[in-house]
DNA sequence: ACATTTTGTCAACTATATTTTACATTTTGT
DNA sequence: ACAAAATGTAAAATATAGTTGACAAAATGT
């Protein structure tokens, strides 16, 4: 299932995926591929998509 | 450094490393090494941690 | 309409999380 | 003191996260 809250974050910010992996240290594939989904991330890339965009994990990451 | 906020978590439920670990489906050296610290686990895994710990992210995993 | 940026996606490669087996040390219970 | 359970740790193997390069499609701006 797709990552809306972290696409909805980052355009929250006017960050492209591009930018946002640039902040992160990542392959801007790495972040689309968290955005698309089907994807299981390490928690430090998390955080550090968290810190970018002003999130916590809960708010991001976190299902019911 | 050691992540001590998932070792309270658990001794909070009186499991052990490898009663942890049967409930997420990882090995006991895996739970180990993450209460150990210097570790980077997967998302899906830290969140099979926290549902288990009735914890969220942020209670185990986020850092300032 | 055109140029530019952004996004989606793929294949092959590299780095590292996680497993398995195994053993030593520490802790806990009686 | 003893036995059993829990923890710390290590090496070799496997699974998968993340990289790199490349190209097509979609979106945005002028």
């Amino acid at each position: 299932m797709k990552n809306l809250k972290v696409k909805a974050a980052r355009a929250g910010k006017d960050l492209s995926q591009d930018d946002l992996a640039k902040i992160c240290q990542v392959s801007r594939q790495t972040i689309n591929a968290i955005e698309k989904g089907d994807y299981n991330p390490s928690i430090k890339l998390c955080i550090a998509i968290c810190k970018a965009l002003d999130k916590t994990l809960d708010d991001l990451f976190w299902e019911e």
